[in-house]
DNA sequence: ATATACCTTCGAGTGAACTCTAATGCAAGT
DNA sequence: ACTTGCATTAGAGTTCACTCGAAGGTATAT
């Protein structure tokens, strides 16, 4: 028999709190998650991995617009197999993209950092000598 | 003498728009912004520089509250270069941090594009083993 | 003279992604 | 009996960084 957890457990699993994990059920993003007799959320293994998934496409910048597409996908079954890995590959081509461009400014960045070092120099010179 | 620029020409030169230009001046990351006989903003080149400078502060992440903390130690003169490139420096590392952690999710990304290829290949199989 | 194309200010509105509150209920511990 | 600690729901509030609208002024073009 798997071990069903809790929401809460959930939450300290996966590093998103309570509320978010409703959150992500009330706009469609993990659907059907099952109920005890309390009507309380238990969550198969299967769930705590789709969640980890979710949290690696957040972790890599997709919006929840994006996330849900990919989810909706999903509920269709094998079928959509193909059409949900053509966007993850857009997606990664795309953060590529923007890591190139964030590299970057990091360099440009690092050259502001250089410059303000010489005129850091220039200051301390000028400071002494009016000493 | 120097050409000053208008704000329209200033948001064609940056990418920034009419708007946005008047709200950092408005908030504090743009000061001292001349203004011509009928009050209209002049832009000098050392403006220009300035605004691109936040732009790519802007790129690599960093939030309004700390260009503004930069901004402010700017008006303070050339004693605060060092306390400013300190701050560059923090942010620069900050950076290069979540660039990695980044990466390590994008190449996750990569394994469940693997996954999901062998994954349409066994479904492709089972359907035309079921014609 | 009037339309257009700028400019000004102040302050309200937007969208994304949470984040929290209120009202309510159950169930085990002291 | 009552507190604590968890759960439920709907819906309001928050933060960030803009983004826009209203009301008004000026200068050039027709």
């Amino acid at each position: 028999m798997e071990t069903l957890l809790t929401i809460r457990q959930v939450a300290t699993v996966t590093g998103l709190s309570v509320h978010t994990l409703r959150y992500y059920e009330n706009i469609g993003l993990l659907s059907s998650i099952d109920r005890n007799e309390l009507g309380y959320r238990c969550y198969s293994s299967a769930d705590i991995t789709w969640i980890q998934f979710l949290t690696r496409l957040k972790a890599t910048g997709m919006s929840i617009t994006n996330m849900l597409e990919i989810a909706e996908l999903r509920r269709q079954g094998d079928s959509t197999l193909t059409a949900r890995r053509i966007l993850l590959e857009e997606h990664y081509a795309e953060v590529q993209q923007k890591m190139m461009e964030l590299q970057h400014n990091m360099d440009l960045l690092a050259d502001k950092i250089v410059t303000y070092k010489g005129m850091e120099h220039d200051y301390q010179s000028k400071q002494s000598s009016a000493e």
